[in-house]
DNA sequence: ACTTATTGTTAGGGCTACTTAACATTTGAT
DNA sequence: ATCAAATGTTAAGTAGCCCTAACAATAAGT
């Protein structure tokens, strides 16, 4: 079961998961926002989409929305997958600290191949979502029921944490914050209050510490503790 | 201690450990060999050479005869260390075969950063050698004394085998061969006799198996049990 | 000595993926 | 309705790494 050479290119890989992640963290997928999410200019990203959309892997609406072709969503899935695998196995096989992780995932997604990808899932114990609690694909991993965001929760409740969108760990440092506050998938917590400008006080352990509007509105959590 | 992007190109990275290894297996270091071992056209690599020496990563001397200099073996062996390393890793921890483990360390000696290299260091005991028996760089391993290449040994001497020069591991189908039959470091056999082109008819197992003569010329091993 | 094989180099291209500069179009806010 | 901001596209160019064709120089074999 020899790895067969991509026969697309490195960077198809990158922008179907980008636009794949994007659509999953609710943003409208346009130029733009591919433009800003991998950090290549605009005319690149011009020049890259019309490439795809010539090899089928996605269509671009009158609007400019790009949507995933099923062959374009096969390969997105496929590195989403992988990137979230190898998250799971430099945390939980190697010892890498969060942030760590989610910086080499980005290479490694791309050297895992179906064998070693079969290796890491039985190693793993066939883990459903990454270490940032978003699902791998095909893991069949559900959504708990009434998963909000942070910010919808009213000061005083409690909350559990479920993910932190890919949109976050893009952020820098975002995720060094994150994982040093505790404020990560499984654990509990209270909203202590919001302040006017949606800045949110939480506490999930020793010392309460304040998230930021834009960010509370992108954690997902559950109600209670 | 994020990764640090190389700031050498990919291509310098394969190039200098061609380098290195063809070095190690004893073959004359010539643009020729290169141009085998990598499976690029000889242009390429006389261009590819040229780049290097103008970054001082190998000198040429009159003869053609290339050698690494010391920022050049810097680079060779932190890919040569990160090759038998992963090999290693997805020998051990992950249980691929040993042929997989070769073509898929290729890609990932690429991907693993300082961290996940002391990690893997850590996760499989401090090894120093790869599956195959080739030393790891920095490992401080110490060929053992009186190893010879098999076809040295006298026929009705038993010999134990030491390391499969990456030479070999190039040869398509070779590993699988090897594998298959048992010829791998540390195991042991008895070389039954030599026919006269040099083909060694050895047994480490229960069937004895013909190896030819410039595979035997290669494989190193030592005297005895 | 003559021929053949091996080796290295030039010259001329190609492909991918990126850049900046300039421009056209669309969208939004007031 | 108008002006500014946001978005997409063209054009022209670059870097890295590769290719084939053609040729020159060297090494080896008979």
């Amino acid at each position: 079961m020899a790895y067969e050479p991509t026969e697309h290119h490195p960077a198809f890989e990158e922008y179907s998961e980008a636009i794949f992640e994007l659509a999953e963290d609710g943003v409208p997928v346009i130029q733009a926002r591919i433009s800003e999410r991998l950090e290549v200019s605009r005319p690149a990203v011009s020049e890259m989409v019309r490439r795809m959309e010539r090899e089928d892997l996605v269509e671009v609406k009158d609007d400019g929305e790009i949507t995933l072709t099923s062959e374009g969503k096969t390969l997105a899935t496929t590195f989403v997958r992988r990137h979230r695998l190898a998250e799971c196995f430099l945390t939980d096989v190697l010892g890498l600290n969060w942030t760590d992780a989610h910086s080499e995932a980005g290479r490694w997604e791309h050297v895992i191949s179906p064998t070693v990808e079969t290796a890491m899932l039985k190693v793993l114990g066939e883990p459903q979502t990454c270490p940032h609690g978003n699902p791998i694909p095909g893991s069949g991993y559900k959504e708990p029921t009434g998963a909000v965001v942070l910010s919808k929760i009213d000061a005083g409740d409690p909350f559990t944490v479920v993910r932190i969108p890919e949109e976050l760990e893009w952020e820098a440092g975002q995720l060094e914050f994150l994982e040093s506050t505790g404020l990560m998938p499984g654990r509990s917590g209270v909203v202590l209050s919001f302040a006017p400008d949606g800045t949110a006080t939480v506490n999930v352990g020793d010392t309460p510490f304040g998230v930021g509007g834009p960010t509370a509105d992108r954690i997902v959590v559950t109600p209670g503790a």
